[in-house]
DNA sequence: ACCCCCCTTTGTGTATACATGGGCAGAGTA
DNA sequence: TACTCTGCCCATGTATACACAAAGGGGGGT
């Protein structure tokens, strides 16, 4: 078997029940119980209950009020709804950015990360996977731009929910072609969206990386709205209770 | 004070090391072992290990790399962060409720509780606990407007710091006189918010929200100026590791 | 027939013993 | 003196046994 397996007991059952639920193997509602999850994963309760306890953590279950594991049910509105929430914080590190002024240093790396994206459009095939992990680390420079270790916390913690990740459905099979078109604007936005940090123009920033979430947005609407077909290629929304 | 000790040893570690957290008796960066405080609460590791796991998910401790908790440091900077990311979510809150509208019922609800915080005003002795509990009521049902789950959510997350909640330095003892002078115009600014939220003005609930938490921003910032005196009676400051 | 009580089942809470692994100190050597 | 290697120690990881509380079902009483 492939040795890769993490250390741990713990680890390895916080991966495999986040890839479940993620999954939606595990739907919305289904209450976790720590004895047979153990004796299904051939561990003990312990780590189980470790496992559940950062999956609590990383809000993809809820505690039940006497005790005990649900996992978290995301309707499309809460997709919508995380997503808005997400454009909302970024918006507010790039007006914070602007407001408390940027570093050289931090500036000339979002340059780079910029310069970079731009090589990808210059090839003849699409890179999907190298502009998905760059579109990833501009995302995240934009975060620390704010100087900001509070809102960092919380950027990070809402984009690790799947599909609120600015990169959520870059790796979708299921529509690329038509995507990689929407791409180049989304680039325009990332360099609009550090001209007004450089510029100092908070409300700009602010409202062109608000607008920025909104493509993500239209993404999940264009998904939903041809049901079935596209969606089973969407991995991000396979977690969607209904 | 009814002496209600919970149910599960977890819970009493859970509000003892809470307690000990916020008031500033286990300093930001304490390194806490569980066989340490295990043998201090007088249980077994396991139920301290539960209460520490709860603890990372109010992020009032961080995990360590190579695992354990440490007490998570807030600067001054963090206390300052943290409020205006409350004001950010609440603004979200006030523009979404104004965007999408407000059921009537949820309306009225807004509008008893306006009178009520106004019937406090009107009595000779201010009463400043019922003013708190009030304004809580009413921020928290200001993030309801908004219809949106995961907005509630984050907003509770945040405003469950205490230098964050909007009631946060009402209790402390050191300077109501000066504050309650502010309450009004705070009053001043609910009403105004409500009444964007009813005439669906969006960016003007928005902005509203906003600069209401600015002034628990001053109220930081008054009392850190004048260091120790006013600082001492600030039990929601204690936490401050600078 | 209905209701109440008890007993069993099931799930989490807790204690404890043992495993494991990383870091540090001390000794031995170049 | 400096460097490294070894072994101990401490903190967390894991398994397991037992405790306890809640819910459900069956049996007996009225």
């Amino acid at each position: 078997m492939p040795e890769e397996k993490t250390a741990t007991h713990a680890q390895r059952a916080l991966i495999s029940l986040r890839k479940r639920i993620l999954g939606g193997e595990l739907p919305g509602g289904t209450r976790l119980f720590e004895v047979a999850l153990a004796e299904e994963l051939g561990i003990s309760r312990t780590p189980v209950r470790a496992a559940l306890s950062r999956l609590a953590e990383e809000a993809l279950l809820d505690r039940a009020p006497g005790g005990g594991f649900v996992v978290r049910s995301f309707a499309v509105a809460d997709v919508v709804d995380t997503i808005e929430l997400r454009g909302v914080l970024e918006g507010t590190a790039a007006r914070l950015a602007a407001e408390r002024g940027v570093p050289k240093a931090m500036m000339d790396v979002a340059h780079d990360l910029l310069r970079q994206i731009d090589s990808i459009f210059q090839r003849e095939a699409f890179d999907m996977e190298s502009y998905s992990a760059l579109n990833a680390t501009f995302h995240r420079h934009l975060a620390e731009m704010s100087q900001s270790d509070v809102l960092c916390r919380e950027i990070e913690r809402i984009t690790a929910l799947p599909f609120a990740s600015p990169s959520a459905f870059l790796d979708d099979q299921s529509h690329q072609a038509a995507l990689v078109r929407t791409l180049a604007s989304a680039q325009d936005q990332h360099r609009a969206i550090i001209d007004a940090i450089a510029n100092r123009e908070g409300f700009r920033a602010e409202s062109l990386a608000r607008e920025h979430a909104r493509a993500a947005r239209r993404n999940v609407e264009f998904l939903l709205s041809h049901e079935a077909a596209l969606r089973e290629g969407a991995a991000s929304l396979a977690i969607l209770s209904v």
